[in-house]
DNA sequence: ATAATAAGACACCTAGTGGTGTCATGTCAA
DNA sequence: TTGACATGACACCACTAGGTGTCTTATTAT
């Protein structure tokens, strides 16, 4: 669950859904404690670090200190790697098969 | 790894690798027999079905039996509850944080 | 009829994930 | 300056995830 210091893959960082409720939590507060995290969860505050820490490596989170407490901040940049490679898939869907050849000439480019 | 019967995270399915390819690979052929499709890997047959088997639950591949093969199709739409949940942030990111709080009394209704 | 092919169903193994609790350290308030 | 608070850093644990191999059954080709 740790893994702080080389790059995590975005995807398997917002698969769970104690994740994803942070970085709700982060978007809507800009800034947050760890403290003030943990409270919205029902597991304790080491869980809820670690599950920061992998947040972190993937950086859809940064973090700095503030006197004793730790504030984490949302970085939303690396999930358009995700907005990408999904809206390549329902673009299909939507369009039918018909527009797809053309979908992946236009990514050969 | 297995979970066939309930209903599974869509974003925990797309989290591996292995599946993001099967889907690539299901978008591009549009029906595929799973041995077919297991030539793409670099694991067995068995591992290929079980990653199959989490699409299937999620909802994002659907199958049929053909004589003696399985064949897989492709079924994005799921994906569109990623796809809304990943743009509320990136939309933030871009426009700012003055935009989050439309964003967010949008949501509420 | 027989042999090869495709796949389902298991049993099994290892490493990783998501939790816990505890201890040590730095910071703030009284 | 003393105590409470916020966090980091571990050690630890159960469960799951991603693989493997084997056996069986259904289907196709010869």
């Amino acid at each position: 669950m740790d893994e702080q210091h080389e790059a995590r893959d975005v995807y398997a960082a917002v698969a769970d859904p104690t994740r994803r409720k942070l970085l709700r939590l982060l978007a809507e507060a800009d800034e947050l404690p760890l403290h003030e995290l943990t409270v919205h969860f029902e597991m304790g505050r080491t869980a809820v670090s670690k599950h920061l820490a992998i947040l972190k490596a993937a950086d859809l989170v940064r973090h700095r200190k503030a006197g004793r407490e730790t504030r984490y901040r949302l970085n939303a940049e690396p999930l358009r790697e995700i907005e990408d490679g999904v809206t390549f898939h329902t673009a299909f869907w939507n369009q039918g098969s018909a527009k797809l050849s053309q979908l992946l000439k236009e990514e050969e480019e």
